[in-house]
RNA sequence: GCGAUUGUAGCUCAAUUGGAUAGAGCAUUGGCCUCCGAAGCCAAAGGUUGUGGGUUCGAUCCCCGCCAGUCGCACCA
């Protein structure tokens, strides 16, 4: 039985010796302080009050009634009740040893035989990806890849905006504003060009708009030129979409768009009439929302169009049916709550939840201290300018440090940290904090940011490797003694990965993790700074080495659940 | 107006879901490279947790009122 367990065991076995049938109290925390003991148990008050008794007496007499298990230190009662709990090095010590060589193993498989699916990113076809999308993006890919830790099989798909009004828009404007060589070589930004130009036009050209309206409804019912054309659309989409997946590591199982449910919206909107749950109402149909107290949603445009209500609920049908999974988690930005909570009650009454929870794991948009992103006010920040930027910003410490490093390796690893100050600046935080775009924050290098993390973490190897040139040996398979404070200190955060993992990947709220990894590099920089590793006396050393593995493990094992590079030099 | 959500140090955020003296980073001030990597460490200063009530042994957290910000509220997603 592992540590914690025992404890449980006995605090559990402790209460009801001292109060039959009050229930024992188990709930063990860690300490905040160490002031308090290394754990502690703050049960005592809440049961006492229910018996009516004194809770001081009753954490005294708690600690008193069985035999300390033998992996205490102490036990002793603090202020209104508190039980707080020492443990002794040697029990923290075999703790670690459970953990396993490799942290990975330690991370509870609690999603064994569950599927998930989980629906991010999702930017729209023609048109560049730009900040907006960020968050979405390394969100939802932290989740994924936490998920995947607890032993869920997920599914990620990118439900790409590939189907919609927009393209009778963007053909107008493709077979008009373009010369040939542009066509020949197409780029997302041509394209976002030519819709700017054509959107302009459907204002002041009322058969601008009508044309547009004609190439969408010839899209719509399959012409093989416009089809192409679309196809054509997607492809050079894809193609700048994935050279950025690739620079922020984000891989998807599926790339669903929007058009592949489109054949499902019509029986969707039948099954909805069938069951009685879709209406008309000013020549739309609807479905009345209000016993749930919310807004009517619109499942079939007065012109026959489809919205994106029916796409979403079409979805979840070909979704359930296909992979029967546990939960659907989708993560999008706080505006579309309204949204989601609309067409996830409509699931619910066409029976798809059944096996399926639907979730939304909303987050806070993205602004300018002064102002909102938006392109009408030309003040977006595409997405490749910012990693980019970011890459120029931590080349130039790069340089700095390694003037000796050839060009390429240089350049990789001012990639990589810039994409870790970047990734880490938004994970950091709770998703659902709205987050004020400046440069100095997403690109901080110094402090509480992604590079002070990878920097631990090469410090480290570094000092693995001199230990491997002098002494020799496997680290990892070392004593550990813990003789002082901070290596215990360390030693018990290390202990803590796994819930950190767990209750980030329950909570679908990465900021979890990626304070504990800080408050891992913390505490592991102050003990770097006050014990000598490679010079102590041979048993400390071994040991000291040990714990540095350790931590590099585990800082690699979570920055990569975050999908933060760890370079190994920096 | 209705609904969601936020308000914590000058700024950006934490607080293990009700626990002990509310913690970090940035910025400011002072110290630490003859010593395993200074993208680092140590220290100082900085707080009536928006506000007024309530619940209880105990509240940043739960309930009610008020103030302020953000977002949404029928055919774009």
């Amino acid at each position: 039985m592992d540590c914690e367990g025992l404890v449980r065991t006995w605090l559990k076995d402790s209460f009801e010796i001292t109060l039959p049938g009050c229930g024992g109290g188990d709930k063990i925390v860690p300490s905040k302080d160490d002031r308090f003991g290394d754990w502690q148990c703050n049960d005592a008050m809440g049961i006492a009050k229910k018996a009516g008794k004194n809770p001081r007496e009753l954490a005294t007499a708690v600690i008193a009634a069985c035999p300390l298990p033998s992996i205490l230190e102490k036990a002793e009662v603090a202020g209104p009740g508190f039980i707080n709990l020492t443990l002794s090095k040697s029990a923290v010590a075999a703790g670690i040893r459970a953990m396993g060589a490799d942290c990975h193993l330690s991370i509870p498989q609690i999603g064994a035989g569950k599927k998930v699916v989980i629906d991010y990113s999702s930017p729209n076809v023609a048109k560049p990806m730009h900040i907006g999308h960020i968050r979405s993006t390394v969100i939802g890919n932290a989740i994924d890849r936490i998920r995947r830790a607890l032993g869920y099989e997920v599914i990620a798909d990118n439900h790409l905006g590939d189907w919609g009004t927009q393209f009778g828009i963007l053909i107008m404007g493709y077979r008009h504003f373009l010369t040939e060589a542009e066509r020949a070589a197409l780029t997302v930004e041509l394209l976002e060009m030519v819709y700017v130009k054509s959107y302009n036009a459907t204002k002041s050209d009322p058969a601008w708009l009508d044309q547009c309206r004609e190439e969408l409804v010839k899209l719509q019912a399959g012409d093989a030129d416009n089809l192409a054309v679309w196809k054509l659309f997607i492809e050079i989409s894809m193609k700048e979409f994935s050279r950025i997946y690739q620079r922020l590591g984000v891989t998807f199982d599926l790339y669903r768009g929007e058009s592949y449910y489109q054949p499902m919206l019509a029986t969707t909107v039948d099954l909805l009439k069938e069951k009685g749950l879709a209406t008309q109402s000013e020549g739309a149909w609807i479905v009345d929302l209000k016993e749930d107290g919310l807004e009517v949603a619109i499942v079939r445009k007065s012109d026959g169009g489809f919205n994106y209500t029916t796409t979403d609920i079409a979805t979840v049908r070909s979704r359930v049916e296909e992979f029967n999974p546990e939960r659907i988690i989708y993560v999008t930005d706080e505006r579309q709550q309204l949204h989601f909570r609309q067409f996830f009650h409509i699931c619910e009454k066409l029976g798809l939840c059944e096996k399926t929870a639907l979730q939304h794991v909303w987050f806070g948009l993205m602004r300018l201290p002064d102002a909102t992103f938006s392109t009408r006010q030309g003040n977006v920040i595409k997405l490749e300018t910012l990693l980019d930027e970011a890459a120029v910003r931590a080349r130039k410490i790069v340089d700095e440090s390694h003037p000796d490093w050839s060009e390429a390796d240089r350049a990789k690893l001012a990639e990589a940290i810039g994409i870790g100050a970047i990734k880490y600046a938004d994970l950091s935080h709770d998703p659902i904090t709205m987050i004020v775009f400046t440069w100095e924050r997403a690109l901080a290098l110094e402090g509480n940011s992604g590079p002070y993390l990878q920097y631990a973490n090469a410090r480290i190897n570094s000092l693995l490797d001199k230990y491997r040139e002098t002494v020799g040996g496997h680290p990892l398979e070392n004593t550990l003694i813990l003789s002082n404070g901070a290596e215990k200190q360390l030693a018990l955060w290390l202990l803590q990965y796994s819930t950190a993992v767990q209750r980030a990947g329950d909570l679908c709220k990465p900021n979890v993790l990626a304070d504990y990894l800080y408050q891992l590099s913390q505490l592991y920089s102050s003990f770097y700074q006050s014990s000598p590793v490679l010079k102590a006396e041979p048993a400390i050393r071994d040991s000291r080495i040990c714990l540095c593995a350790l931590v590099s493990q585990v800082l690699r094992s979570g920055l990569t659940l975050l999908g933060i590079p760890t370079p190994e030099r920096i």
